[in-house]
DNA sequence: TCCAGAAATGTAAGCGCTTACATTTCACGA
DNA sequence: TCGTGAAATGTAAGCGCTTACATTTCTGGA
């Protein structure tokens, strides 16, 4: 490449590897002012000068450098995200919409995963902050005091989603795990059934998976059947372990006849694991799994699960932080619905 | 929360909502050289001053502005990552791994996705590039030129995973697309089918898809059938499009005997469908998929497939990279092996 | 006790950009 | 022709940090 060697460039001195608003003024024979301008306010350039401001940023193949637009400009257009986990797609839909909407308003996304931890999460949201932030979409409300702290401190907006906060604390955008779990288990209650288990991610740390353990529980209440008589197992969200949860309850005596998984992931594991047994689903236990993602509806049999308004949720989220950041109202917390979705993988409680 | 006010914060004027080094260096009655460097080389700061410098970090909440730091330090710390999508998870366990290894170095990752789509990939470089990328990993070869004159331009490592560059160009990580589609094929064929279809993503600006279609090509022809016997759809990489490939290719008469997949998330949308139809697979017809993620062993019947060594792409990727960042030599291209994992959905062809 | 050299700390010059303010240029009516 | 206000452009002061270099403060042997 010509201009990889010095002063070959069309008998111009090479401009050094990574030019600047100076190099770019100079070739252009203006001010660093007016490259500034042609690049943010390019009304405010006259035609002409414009075009030969244009022509060599082109040339040059200038790029402004994000930290000292950041450090002058003192913004960025950037918002953060945290999200427990990129392992699986729970959280993809929903993000994806997140980014959809902030892209169409100019906004650059980035995107931090804690791995569920509270620890690691404030230490991102550090980072997030560091970087610029302007704004921050959480998953969840527990997190550490000093997390919110930071965030208030530097009136940072932010928004949790997933959840349904209710009263102080952050503005939240979700539906509620509790409700819906609820609603779920009495699904499963109607289909007769009465031994059942829950495999649920570890609740420390993890609102959404407290609220849907509550759920089944009220539900239980709510029918008769004593919420003590649930078997709970906690696990790491992952299609090896639902597998594992579901061989151990498997070898109970008797055997639970309902296993509902605290998300999908779970969910098909222990349907993996269940043919890998030879147990039929649902003829000798039911299994029913939390968030609708791609996979509930691909596994065999289909998965009877909680549809999670995703989308609505990333992209609500997107608009109350952009409205947030631009000082406006955006008022309470927003309540989704989740609805149950019916498939295979639920019915009735086999006799005996 | 007191220190929200003016005027409160234990008699201390409020320090502003993002304190500086300055306002650090003021509370430990230090200059803020001195803070820096406890910040970045605790070792040649003293015990005493060190602590009350660290205290005073923490009374104000400090954290450094990245901005400010990259333009004066000129490094970063961080490295992009450009993945063609999040939406099905690909991607997601070699990019796991890459911020793993990066993690261990202290190396923040900002990733993209380009929605395979190489414009927009050369638009998200040049973000990463603003943003101080020191390094960039990429997927498959496809691109602009322009997207490797601008990180050739600025001296920026890079590497291409997921794919196995030969001879001149960037340094790759990753297997041999076609070697390891003509291999599946040779399997399928050596099954008897001879009736072959394949749904494959968009070629265009995809050397991995090209590449596998290649692959399949040089299979027939090895085995005697007439390549231009293959029937063959593009579509998008999604589940949705994978069962409509389907559906339409089973609308043909004669109908294909083994309909091999782009990638397994197409396979799975391949195998709804055919479920859908009444289908029976392996016993109609058969069905393979490519990459052998998770989802490859849920579906039912589980999916013949290629295995791509995920996780050892991303690590070496990012051990390559690391390496080449800090000015050493990491010789040539290096290809990993993509092994093929035989499971229930490709099995003999049906007679007639 | 004194002094050399090491260790600790301070001073100040930028890094590449934006923008308030100052200056120049332009278009147009008198 | 000139004067005027608007439009275009230039000047220069930082934004918050790192770091070369200068200065001060220790440490311990003579």
């Amino acid at each position: 490449m010509a201009e990889d060697r010095p002063g070959t460039d069309g008998g111009m001195a090479w401009e050094g590897i990574s030019p600047t608003l100076e190099d770019v003024a100079a070739r252009a024979k203006v001010s660093t002012a007016t490259v500034s301008r042609c690049l943010n306010a390019p009304q405010r350039v006259s035609e002409r000068t414009r075009e030969r401001v244009m022509e060599a940023v082109r040339a040059l193949g200038y790029a402004p450098h994000f930290g000292a637009r950041a450090l002058a400009a003192n913004r960025t257009n950037t918002f953060g995200a945290i999200i427990p986990t990129m392992e699986n797609a729970i959280f993809a839909r929903g993000l994806q919409a997140f980014q959809e909407e902030l892209g169409r308003h100019g906004i650059t996304l980035l995107v931090a995963s804690s791995s569920y931890s509270p620890e690691l999460e404030e230490e991102q949201i550090r980072t997030l902050i560091a970087r610029g932030a302007e704004a921050v979409l959480l998953i969840g409300q527990d997190r550490t005091p000093e997390s919110y702290t930071l965030l208030r401190r530097r009136r940072i907006p932010h928004v949790v989603a997933w959840t349904n906060a209710r009263g102080e604390g952050p503005v939240s955008i979700g539906f509620d795990n509790r409700k819906a779990m609820a609603a779920l288990t009495a699904r499963v209650l109607e289909q007769g059934h009465r031994r059942l288990a829950l495999v649920s991610a570890p609740r420390a740390g993890n609102d959404r998976a407290r609220e849907r353990a509550e759920g089944v529980s009220e539900a239980m209440a709510a029918h008769g059947v004593p919420p003590a008589d649930l078997v709970l197992i906690e696990t790491p969200y992952s299609i090896t372990n639902g597998a594992e949860a579901f061989a151990r309850l498997m070898a109970r005596r008797p055997r639970p006849t309902a296993v509902l998984c605290g998300n999908d992931v779970l969910a098909a594991g222990a349907l993996r694991q269940a043919r890998e047994m030879g147990i039929d689903v649902p003829g000798e236990v039911s299994v029913t799994g939390f968030d609708d993602i791609e996979l509930a509806e691909i596994v065999t049999p289909a998965l009877t699960t909680v549809h999670v308004p995703h989308r609505a949720m990333g992209a609500g989220a997107a608009r109350k932080l952009m409205a947030l950041r631009n000082g406006e109202d955006v008022g309470a917390s927003e309540e989704l619905e989740a609805t149950i979705v019916w498939r295979e993988s639920l019915g009735p409680a086999a006799v005996g």
